[in-house]
DNA sequence: AATTTTTCCAACCGCGCGCTT
DNA sequence: CAAGCGCGCGGTTGGAAAAAT
């Protein structure tokens, strides 16, 4: 947190009192904020009207929800940023509760390493499998966001009881020997075999439900299906109750 | 236990857009 | 049409807290 201090206006800076925060609440609650540049003057602070509307909008306005992202929180941020970019704005619309600059910094914190390894960083991975990408990702994707964290599943063991029925369905799957509720950290580690086996359901009536699970057995197949896998994990997590189109027919 | 390094949240800054005059 | 103004957006930074050494 910043200092309060005053700059060569007159003008205060810095981290919000308890008692300034109570002044523009009990403002704008009452006033509401038609003009972000007259409303310091008459709420009686020293601040300008960019730090006020920044200070309502992100941390005062009632609807403002605080605390940790859920999975599925996390999963729809990457999906928008996917396709619009940096435009947070337009990203925390679609999360309501969530200002602009929460989004960001959660996304520069610890969204967008996963992006980076998951995508980019598939073939650094491969070649480079005790790299940074994978402490950090392991570091946050595991054990408390496991739906997003198919791709560096988390150790079973971790999850509790009453934990949302995540990664559950893991056990069910196998790459070679290797069940997946091992932690695909340690699948990742073979990567030779993770990159070249078909990825295969334990029992046939998985089989005939996933028939794109075995769509990896063709070696030419394997960057596509690699982003398949990243961008469904959450399916893969979710029991497998519905499963995504099939990329070949798409 | 002390020190250093890293993480991440809150806040600042500058730019650009749209509205008004 | 141009200038001025206010607001919103996205990039960046300061620094407290947490983690690592």
């Amino acid at each position: 947190m910043r200092s309060p201090y005053y700059d060569k206006n007159g003008v205060k800076r810095g981290a919000w009192s308890k008692e300034e925060d109570e002044k523009l609440r009990a403002f704008i609650e009452r006033y509401g904020h038609s003009n972000w540049r007259q409303l310091p003057k008459h709420a009686g602070l020293s601040r300008c009207g960019k730090s006020c509307r920044l200070r309502w909008l992100n941390y005062l306005r009632p609807e403002v929800k605080r605390g940790n992202y859920t999975p599925e929180e996390d999963e729809l941020i990457i999906k928008l940023h996917e396709q619009h970019g940096n435009k947070w704005s337009l990203i925390a619309k679609r999360l309501p509760g969530r200002s602009d600059n929460e989004i960001k910094n959660h996304w520069h914190s610890h969204l967008k390493k996963h992006v980076e390894c998951s995508h980019g960083g598939i073939s650094e991975i491969k070649t480079k499998p005790s790299g940074t990408c994978r402490g950090e990702t392991a570091k946050y994707f595991e054990p408390e966001n496991p739906l997003l964290g198919f791709a560096a599943a988390s150790s079973s063991s971790n999850i509790s009881e009453s934990s949302p029925p995540i990664c559950n369905s893991s056990s069910a799957f196998t790459f070679g020997e290797e069940s997946v509720a091992n932690g695909a950290w340690e699948i990742f580690e073979q990567f030779d075999d993770f990159w070249t086996q078909p990825f295969m359901p334990e029992n046939t009536s998985d089989q005939d439900h996933y028939p794109s699970l075995n769509y990896a057995a063709n070696a030419a197949d394997l960057d596509e299906y690699s982003s398949y896998l990243f961008d469904n994990a959450e399916f893969l997590c979710q029991g497998l109750q519905e499963f995504p189109e099939d990329p070949k027919n798409v």
